[in-house]
DNA sequence: GAGTATTTTTGTAATGATTTCAAAAACGAA
DNA sequence: TTCGTTTTTGAAATCATTACAAAAATACTC
């Protein structure tokens, strides 16, 4: 948990237990999570954990940049631990998200829009079927 | 409508009076509607008209690739009737999306995960402050 | 053109993710 | 320890979306 804890206060934000164990959890564990997965999970661990802290930490830990979220299906938020630039791939059969590297990192700056005056966020990402379900259906 | 029609026929989609609605008022608002901003314009034109249907059509013309499905803020899903590639970018004070366009289009498809069997979308998206939401606050 | 099958639309009810909010708990400073 | 501030909690409310079955529109056949 330390490395958890020094992340957070090196982006400002004060590591409570909860907060500690989120940004934890996103750390160790690369599956892009919804709220509740992350929920259901940590329960295990703070008994007396609430939902709500789970969306409030999310939303302090996005705020602040320490963590990116991730609307692809437009059903769930999944949030990811891991902040350089990146691409998602969702495959719309398994539901599972995966990272993709990018051929040119700076493409996303470099088409930054005229038009905004400041930028928080860019995300690409790609729907479609991965290959380990493509073959399941065979 | 006209256009609107064969724009559907053209993707194998039946025009009934609905779709064909949904359809056109896409192709001549560049706005990326909301579900609820369609179906409050178009309502007025079909007074009959149900929240679901515009839900069903916008789903169907989605699976049919005759429009784009925006997924930025994790509220609302906007639609977008221009399919060419294309970024979008989304003020977070005015809520306006933007159409954005890229210094090189093939950038997306040259990125193509190497573990999608299919892709049925990509989408690229900025999220931020647009220079006029940033001037009125001076 | 009447009759029948199929597709589409409609409206209500249910679902489920997220937010609101106020009280309780934890924390920090003096 | 005490007081003020921050954080957490949990229940209730909100709101976008989906489910579903009946009604309406459309297509197909004789």
């Amino acid at each position: 948990m330390i490395v958890a804890r020094e992340y957070l206060q090196s982006f400002g934000i004060r590591p409570s237990v909860q907060r500690v164990a989120v940004m934890h959890y996103l750390l160790t564990h690369r599956t892009h999570p919804t709220v509740d997965e992350i929920y259901s999970e940590l329960v295990n661990e703070i008994p007396t954990l609430s939902r709500t802290t789970v969306y409030n930490t999310l939303h302090l830990l996005y705020e602040h940049g320490a963590i990116l979220a991730l609307c692809i299906d437009g059903v769930n938020t999944h949030f990811d631990g891991y902040t350089s630039p990146h691409a998602h791939f969702m495959c719309s059969q398994c539901g599972k998200i995966y990272d993709v590297d990018l051929d040119d990192v700076a493409f996303v700056e470099r088409n930054t829009p005229k038009n905004a005056s400041i930028v928080t966020d860019a995300q690409l990402y790609y729907k479609g079927v991965c290959a380990t379900c493509a073959n399941k259906s065979n």
